[in-house]
DNA sequence: ACCGGTCCCTGTTAGC
DNA sequence: TGCTAACAGGGACCGG
């Protein structure tokens, strides 16, 4: 599934292949797929045709499109299957669900197995903190539906101090606050799981209890595995999503824990355990990662 | 204000 | 072989 790096790799895509141009024409041919825009899909498309689009931002998996410097614009959240394409020809897919036609006579098609993603045309608000949006534009707005989100790892304008300062006065195990995008945004079960492996702290461990090290250190794991991911997987944006079930080479190669269940850690061979976590998986070395005597999960 | 549980979707895979 | 059930999971939402 998209998380953060893919879909940084995808606002790089649309930044260089879309900008710039003119929506001439806007088929949903999905209503589910634009459920949270407020106004419906004629709505959606009546607010979309005629328009330029002039940025790619990206704050953790939203992304968003600037329209004619106005104070709207398209948002886009991937989901699990989500994927944004831009195409010369009309190309069928099973799973288009809104195709926007390019007064290049190209296509923007967004295409999406699970329909867990969606699109959108929000108003824009001001940022809390004065900062700009998000990655790839210096304007100080969000999408409405963003405000609420916190600035991901890979944000300039992130707090860091302050990020540690609110993960150590949650009462909660270490994974949830991770995941928890009203503190920190763009960490997904994967990244989680990986950053939680290479600090070796187990996801349990309450976070009241946290000394402040450690925490950057689960921190520090999450935004390398990022970045590692964004240096291996950042080149091809069309290719990138050709696998409909995510898997990108990335993945297939560098994953430690996340989906090892049995396999030996990279570290010190011990079988990886998967536990049930939050109605999914979570993995873990039992040995670099010991269990907390009393976890919060 | 914070915290945790549930649900939304659909294609693939595992199990009977 | 053909069916059903489990599984993947970010974020909205809701109740405590």
């Amino acid at each position: 599934m998209p998380e953060l790096p893919e879909v940084e790799t995808v606002r790089d895509g649309l930044a260089r292949h879309v900008l710039g141009r003119t929506i001439t024409s806007v088929a949903v041919s999905r209503d589910y797929s634009v459920r949270r825009h407020t106004g419906g899909p004629l709505d959606f498309s009546g607010r979309l045709t005629g328009r330029r689009l002039d940025a790619a931002v990206r704050r953790g998996k939203f992304l968003w499109m600037l329209l004619d410097d106005e104070d709207d614009a398209l948002m886009a959240h991937l989901g699990m299957s989500g994927q944004l394409l831009v195409r010369t020809e009309p190309v069928e897919h099973p799973h288009l669900r809104v195709r926007l036609g390019l007064d290049d006579d190209g296509y923007l098609d967004f295409v999406d197995q699970r329909t867990f993603g969606h699109l959108s045309v929000p108003d824009l608000v001001p940022t809390a903190d004065g900062a700009p949006g998000g990655l790839g534009s210096d304007r100080h707005a969000v999408p409405e539906p963003v405000a609420h989100i916190a600035r991901d790892l890979l944000d300039p304008a992130l707090d860091h101090d302050a990020l540690v300062a609110a993960v150590r006065r949650r009462r909660t195990g270490l994974k949830r606050a991770l995941l928890d995008q009203t503190l920190v945004s763009g960490i997904g079960n994967i990244y989680a799981d990986e950053g939680l492996w290479r600090a070796k702290l187990h996801y349990a461990r309450p976070t009241e209890t946290l000394r402040r090290s450690e925490v950057e250190r689960a921190l520090a794991g999450a935004h390398e595995v990022m970045t590692e991911a964004l240096a291996q997987g950042g080149t091809s944006f069309d290719a990138l999503y050709v696998n409909v079930n995510g898997a990108s080479g990335y993945f297939d190669r560098s994953l430690a824990v996340y989906g090892q269940e049995g396999r030996p850690c990279p570290r010190c061979g011990t079988p990886i355990r998967r536990d049930e976590f939050m109605n999914r998986s979570s993995y873990s070395c039992p040995h670099c990662q010991p269990r907390p005597r009393r976890g919060r999960f």
